[in-house]
DNA sequence: TTGTAAGCGTTATCAT
DNA sequence: ATGATAACGCTTACAA
């Protein structure tokens, strides 16, 4: 392979091969419409020059970038960050790639990321999520873009949505500790500050409790954002409050860790004195002294249906456009039956 | 907004405007080439139709896709996730976009993945590490494609590099054992099978201790890949064998955790009886009931320098070639004086 | 300062 | 089955 003075196109394979553009470009991505002959020949001018066709051209006159954008809150979540990675895998066995970006949980930086994306001509968008900026359904319209929303599951909406059933999956936890004897709860929520799943979420307790004619009392409940070192103190704050509720529900993985690590450091007895239930199972949760029961939310499934499902849309096979993802308890040692 | 019949573009708004599509295309790249009176105007026919440039039809015209190319091993990993958040942020308030991709440490595939970016037009390639797969230095080569290594700094290679010294902080940490007492070294290591910087770690503990004559035993040496249980397990293999090793090091964040839970789990005391150290810092080692020893490396960083680096660059600043990353050791109660 | 028109490297529509 | 050739939507010499 000589080292080419210019860079080699699709129009010096012809001219090497003999052939027209065309025919080169036909055998290429239509090689049943080309003569065997031709074929081979074309193929073997196309290695021989080391040719690569080039992506941006073929994206103005196809109008198909075979690019998928997505725009998550965050990428360091545990969640977010594996459903990124079984999106790009899966999107890359369909000859598509990924571009990302990241709103920060904020709606105006998530619609200007969308139309940042859409200016880059991506073949369909990936958000997080239901509630979006008034501003982005009109967008996606305008550019008849394909659209689904991410780890929600909620069929009556207009649009497409793949993810657990947040809601239920609440609804089902504390109905679960409720069983258990449960009566007094307490939460350590997530900000439901443009978050409609933890909004989702929070609502499933209190439809739960309130079958029952439960409800949270006001100094047991408390809301933050992520980390483990927030779950202790939010924690701490909770169990300031007399008397003590009997079951602690967290609202994500990092929270859960913080409470049940605090809770060691209060000696305070799991699950005898006290259960604890987080949301979303990372490894930590199974490995502490006191293992801690969760939801587990498959991430990895909700990108790989994304995937599976844009890319079969935009290759033309009609879908189903609501996908419920498991959200199954994982029950461990951190909860048992309410004391006394 | 009158609801358009046919996608609008640059034409529609020169020809309602009144001018020629060259200055239209000049009041929006190029302002200050245009005449006041002009350029407000177009700039109100552009607002008016609502017109938004293609990426993809501008990307061919420029030789410039303003994307960039990402492939890292994976994105589970608390480092490379926070990189890539850092990465695209900052890249995002450039102008720029990220493309992702994952080699899952395979250079075939990074090999791969890095092809299908180069078709894509990326400006430019991030990389992690400096080993990779034979062919990638030319396909670079060829394609003329800015590069940068990160994670990784040898300012002694030829290109790019962004991150820490990997071998000096793992001479650093182990000096600071060795300095404690310590002589019997366990070492639970991250699989250095296509992963140049933990082999590069491991050089460094080897440097260490060479420069003290002393060595791991081979019993004290165990290797494994990434996650809390695998430490467990490795670390109970290692304290298998008598004597123990006075100090244990473990090649990651999670292997870290997991040697630091079994040793709870099996009333070792620690650090009295032994050391454990880590490296890179997650929440949780600072939160566990001991915490871990560990080495910080501000990931973030070196997501946030090595964008800087490629637009600085790609905008025709020149710049340094290769920046060194903070790899700082935190000190926690995992460590201490060696027993006896 | 502004306009004209020639690319940019493919794909796709027509003929043949 | 193949070949001419006109898009694709923008940027950018070069002219005016």
């Amino acid at each position: 392979m000589i080292h080419p003075r210019r860079k080699i196109g699709l129009r010096d394979v012809a001219k090497v091969a003999g052939v027209s553009t065309a025919t080169v470009s036909r055998a290429m991505n239509n090689p049943e419409a080309v003569s065997e002959a031709l074929r081979s020949r074309v193929a073997s001018v196309v290695r021989h020059l080391g040719w690569v066709p080039d992506g941006t051209a073929r994206a103005l006159a196809t109008k198909r970038t075979h690019t998928i954008g997505a725009i998550f809150p965050t990428l360091t979540h545990g969640d977010f960050a594996r459903a990124t990675q079984a999106l790009q895998s899966e999107l890359a066995l369909g000859g598509y790639t990924l571009l990302l970006a990241c709103s920060e949980y904020r709606p105006e930086q998530e619609l200007q990321q969308a139309q940042k994306l859409l200016e880059r001509g991506v073949d369909a968008l990936i958000l997080v999520g239901e509630t979006h900026h008034a501003a982005l359904p009109a967008l996606l319209r305008n550019n008849a873009v394909l659209c689904v929303n991410t780890f929600v599951y909620n069929p009556s909406t207009h649009g497409t949505c793949i993810g657990p059933d947040n809601r239920k999956a609440l609804y089902r936890l504390t109905t679960y500790l409720a069983e258990l004897g449960h009566r007094r709860f307490g939460v350590v929520a997530q900000s439901t500050e443009n978050n409609d799943r933890a909004r989702t979420r929070l609502q499933g307790i209190h439809d739960a409790l309130a079958e029952r004619s439960l409800a949270i009392r006001p100094g047991h409940f408390a809301e933050g954002y992520w980390g483990i070192a927030e779950g202790r103190q939010l924690f701490r704050r909770i169990v300031a409050t007399q008397p003590w509720p009997t079951a602690v529900i967290c609202g994500n993985a990092y929270l859960a860790v913080g409470a049940m690590l605090e809770s060691q450091a209060m000696n305070i007895r799991v699950p005898h004195e006290m259960s604890i239930v987080g949301y979303d199972d990372i490894e930590i949760m199974a490995e502490l002294a006191i293992p801690i029961t969760t939801v587990r939310v498959l991430s990895d499934e909700v990108g790989r249906r994304t995937a599976r499902f844009l890319i079969a849309t935009l290759e033309g096979k009609a879908e189903r456009f609501a996908y419920e993802c498991d959200a199954e308890i994982v029950i461990r040692a951190s909860t048992g039956p309410a004391p006394r």
